[in-house]
RNA sequence: GGGCGCUUAGCUCAGUUGGCAGAGCAUCGCCCUUACAAGGCGAGGGUCACUGGUUCAAGUCCAGUAGCGCCCA
């Protein structure tokens, strides 16, 4: 016997995985039923998180359990672009060499990209390896390889000519650092202070309002958009202003006459009733905008500094001639905020300023950038949503989709009937470049390629053409991850075999970005729905419950808690890279309070154990590195309990050779086998309903408190007897061998590697020479259900658990043996008695047992109780009275109230009359039993009272 | 403002069809017992947020209140 007493996982577990994955364990078997799950594919920027470790440690437990039930099982590896991310990365890059991508042109910057991703790009995928993914690495995809490029295209083509892409000037999320617009979902919208100034614009022609002012007070949160007013705005119902429907203000500083116009959307309430109206800034008033053809008049750069010259675009129904469009020279080319400022004195010294309150406002911020988003009139490409977005709303409804848990189907199905056509396109330089060209004119082509747009539009070698500068939303590419990555546009064995998808496994925050309009795009090109469930997991924050981010210095890495680490080096981890580096210090005081010892190795056994019974319905996980050392603990409990099992099989024989005798079970090995076929329904059940925490304690509470608890302690006594037969000894050599490969099998998906560790270490003793623990069953419901054993075992727990009661109230050694006698010993439990004798001795500690005659006296001694029989422990020397009867006493105050509960509900007659009778029998059991515990116990204490 | 969720032991969380409130960690006591001190044995710890309702019976179902959190506008 050479391991060790502790479990060490590091010199394992990489060992094992070189060999799964050299094997080619992970890719699919070609037979059985196809099981299929698709990684969310990570940002090719990022490091493994705790969020991405879990994530995975589900799939994987998924992945296996499904591989060892004989499934032909595929786990679809890859990584996405990331389109914003990644090219903010790399031009971080290059501007430490003081260059920008301007500098490099568009062709060598991504020639830069790609190196980059060669270089660092590949992070993410050994950290998957330490975890333990059982992915297939020869089908590994980039959302920008060759064929998932292809079938970016293809889809975009499609949907043209399907009138469900089109091009258009409209207002969206312009990031004035990143320049490119971005999604509705990019923006991360966030509560401030901020104050409503209210202007006074002067009524034009000499109109007045009802009071006899000859202004307007309009109020605003954005004074410098007023350079882009096009009309004020007042509510029909609005008799302050009725008459002055139709005329017209003389916008200040600009001097441009804008109409006043009447719309339900005028809150009568809000300030004065009055609102300026800036369709080319402002999403509410470019709807409004439309309403009334009022022209759009923009008056920012790309960065969001006033322009010289505004430009006017019109409704083509209302083309207004002669607007002015100059911009004082004051205000030109300074900065949105700059020119709030400005704007606002200008107001002061006019005499147009009437007042400026305190006001609470919401701010749309970019999710990336962190700059306020301004809305801005572009040209971009869209998705109309709706044709695609209504059978993506009808598979979740009929149950071609499941959510698990269901309530996410309320989430998806608020956002998917209030959904807004998709802004596609990027101004970025690194993704899908979109194919349309244009023609000297401005005209727009699209095709799949330059010479295909060519040959379909019949245009001529020597015209020019010129491809669209931007590229595509990194999620257009994602929502056809299922089937792109199976070769969609070709015909693929794989699409045929793997598709759909079984389940998608993935968090809430991304339902809209990528499930939804995965179900869209999906349904839309192969006709089948991307997957069949999506179990939605919760997210993983800190131990105070905050959400764990790089700012806040409080990110654990997985791969931290699998090897460890000294608090110093976690320390330079944590504080290093940060983007404001004043936040180092607090972080550094932080992590030392927090890990004062730095992280102790794990393992990704105990690691993954944690994920799986921290995987509740809940959507916040928070973790707590103390669960983890439990469950690093339990690893240590396996593995030792392997140890007693191999130190008492090797050189035996163990029945498993074919043509060894018939073996004679012991009650106990036919109690553990029964003990066992629970354990696996139990699981089956909450696998399969996607309950990783219940399964998860379902094995520990066996391993633990069923099989080493007791089994290992009742097996002693069976292998050390020398009264009993080798074929006594091998039927429980045999259990302990059979139970221990089995409950391998059944943690293997959860505990990989130790799972595998172990299985290999007794292979040859189950006669099994099977290459892997991986390629083995999930093992099946025997159908020893024994309930004979299982009573019997429960009679002697019990009266184990009330002598070793006894010796821990009294404080009497665990080692030391004792006396033991027993009182109203039915013929029933004389039997048991005789069978199990030698394993109550074992387990007890015992001395001596004898039984008490009748009318015997007994000596002095300590109580318990096991049904209707008393055990007496002797007290002689061990004991003292005053300390055993007030043992007794709080034993009877515990029943008494336990049998007063039950006597009051059975003397309720409409307790009796109405409820089932299975529930009164029950109760009236119960209250006989405390009844004549109580009876005894009493009597107990009335003779050692008296003593 | 609209929607969703949460509140159970000191901490982190389970709790199925309404039928004796549970686990892990932490705490306390005894033990280095031939698999395991990363351990063993035993013990203590609860107004199930609050108020009301339905029911023989409510942590569980219904209505409301409070606090916290998330999403959307």
């Amino acid at each position: 016997m050479t391991s060790s007493t502790t479990y060490n996982p590091e010199n394992i577990e990489q060992r094992w995985y070189k060999i799964w994955e050299e094997s080619g364990y992970f890719k699919p078997s070609g037979k059985g039923p196809a099981y299929s799950i698709m990684i969310p594919p990570p940002n090719v920027t990022g490091n493994l998180h705790m969020g991405h470790a879990f994530q995975d440690t589900i799939m994987d437990t998924l992945i296996r359990y499904h591989r060892m039930q004989g499934d032909n099982t595929l786990w679809q590896v890859g990584s996405d672009h990331a389109g914003i991310a990644t090219q903010m990365v790399v031009e971080r890059i290059i501007a430490q060499q003081g260059k920008t991508r301007h500098d490099l042109g568009r062709e060598s910057f991504l020639e830069k990209v790609w190196q980059w991703k060669e270089e660092s790009g590949g992070n993410i995928t050994q950290q998957l390896r330490r975890m333990g993914a059982s992915v297939d690495w020869s089908r590994e995809r980039f959302t920008m390889d060759e064929g998932l490029s292809e079938a970016v295209k293809e889809v975009f083509v499609r949907l043209y000519e399907e009138k469900l892409i089109y091009r258009g000037k409209r207002l969206v999320n312009w990031d004035p650092k990143l320049h490119t617009a971005i999604s509705d979902l990019e923006v991360e919208n966030k509560d401030k202070k901020g104050h409503l100034w209210h202007f006074r614009y002067p009524l034009a022609n000499g109109a007045k309002t009802t009071d006899g002012k000859d202004y307007l007070v309009v109020a605003t949160t954005r004074p410098e958009t007023m350079l882009g007013d096009s009309a004020v705005a007042v509510n029909p119902d609005d008799e302050r202003y009725t008459h002055l429907i139709g005329q017209s203000v003389m916008l200040p500083l600009v001097d441009r006459k804008i109409p006043i116009v009447a719309d339900d959307y005028v809150d009568m309430e809000f300030g004065t009733g009055c609102v300026k109206i800036t369709p080319a800034h402002d999403f509410n008033d470019y709807e409004l905008g439309k309403r009334h053809h009022l022209p759009l008049i923009n008056i920012f750069d790309h960065n969001a500094a006033v322009l010289a010259e505004a430009e006017v675009y019109h409704d083509d129904d209302n083309v207004i001639a002669g607007i002015v469009t100059t911009i004082p020279e004051k205000f030109s080319g300074q900065d949105r905020f700059a020119a709030r400022k400005l704007i606002i004195e200008a107001f002061e010294n006019l005499d147009l300023l009437e007042k400026i309150d305190d006001h609470a406002l919401t701010i749309p911020y970019g999710d990336r950038s962190g700059v306020v988003v301004e809305p801005y009139l572009t040209d971009q490409w869209y998705v109309a949503i709706e044709s695609l977005a209504k059978p993506a709303i009808e598979a979740v409804e009929n149950g071609s989709i499941e959510f698990v848990p269901r309530q996410w189907e309320n989430t998806y199905f608020s956002w998917m009937r209030d959904i807004q056509d998709w802004c596609i396109s990027r101004q970025l330089w690194w993704g899908h470049r979109i194919p349309a060209w244009y023609d000297e004119s401005g005209e727009v082509y699209v095709g799949r390629t330059e010479s295909e747009v060519r040959e379909k539009y019949r245009i001529a070698e020597n015209v020019n053409l010129k491809q669209d500068e931007d590229v595509l939303d990194t999620w257009f590419s994602s929502a056809l991850w299922t089937f792109s990555t199976l070769g969609w546009p070709e015909d693929t064995e794989e699409l045929r075999t793997f598709h759909p998808t079984s389940v998608l496994v993935t968090g809430f925050d991304i339902i809209f970005f990528w499930v939804a309009r995965m179900i869209m795009m999906t349904l839309k090109f192969t006709g089948e729905v991307p997957f069949k469930k999506v179990y939605v997991h919760g997210l993983i924050r800190d131990a105070e419950g905050q959400k764990m981010s790089k700012s806040k210095g409080n990110v654990l890495d997985p791969l931290n808690i699998i090897d460890g680490i000294e608090l110093e080096a976690l320390v330079k981890q944590r504080a290093s890279g940060l983007m404001q580096p004043k936040l180092a210090e607090k972080i550094e005081k932080q992590t030392r309070k927090h890990f004062p010892d730095g992280i102790n190795a794990h393992g990704t056994d105990a690691l993954r154990f944690t994920f799986m019974s921290l995987a509740t319905t809940g959507r916040d996980i928070q973790f707590d590195i103390k669960r983890l050392e439990g469950y690093r603990n339990f690893c240590n409990k396996l593995w030792n309990a392997a140890r007693y099992v191999k130190m008492n099989t090797e050189d035996h024989d163990n029945g498993f050779e074919p043509g060894s005798d018939k073996l004679t079970l012991h009650v106990a090995d036919r109690w553990i086998l029964s003990e066992l076929d629970k354990t696996i329904v139990e699981y089956q059940k909450h696998i399969d309903s996607f309950r990783f925490d219940l399964a998860a304690q379902v094995l520990y509470e066996f391993t633990w408190h069923q099989y080493c608890d007791w089994y290992l302690e009742l097996s002693k006594p069976v292998l050390f007897d020398d009264d009993l037969s080798e074929n006594e000894k091998t039927a429980t050599r045999h259990t302990l061998l059979t139970v221990l490969d089995k409950l391998l099998r059944l943690l293997h998906p959860m505990m990989p590697f130790i799972t595998e560790e172990i299985w290999q270490s007794i292979k040859k003793l189950i006669g099994n020479n099977g290459a892997s623990i991986m390629l083995q069953k999930i093992p099946a419901v025997s159908g020893n259900d024994d309930s004979q054993a299982c009573d019997s075992i429960n009679w002697i727990k019990q009266i184990i658990v009330a002598i070793r009661n006894i010796r821990g109230e009294m404080n009497i050694p665990p080692g030391k043996p004792i006396q033991a006698l027993l009182r109203n010993a039915s013929k029933e439990d004389l039997k048991q008695l005789d069978e199990m004798k030698n394993l109550l001795f074992s387990l007890a500690k015992l001395s001596s047992l004898d039984i008490l005659k009748e009318n015997e006296k007994a000596p002095m001694s300590a109580t318990g109780l096991a049904g209707n029989m008393e055990i007496l422990i002797p007290m002689a020397d061990l004991i003292d009275k005053d300390a055993e009867i007030a043992r007794l006493n709080k034993e009877i105050g515990k029943i008494q109230q336990d049998f007063s509960r039950v006597e009051a509900k059975l003397a309720n007659e409409n307790f009796t009359k109405r409820a089932p009778e299975a529930v009164v029998a029950k109760e009236k059991q119960k209250l006989k039993e405390s009844e004549i515990a109580l009876e005894k116990l009493q009597q107990q204490l009335t003779e050692i009272e008296s003593l």
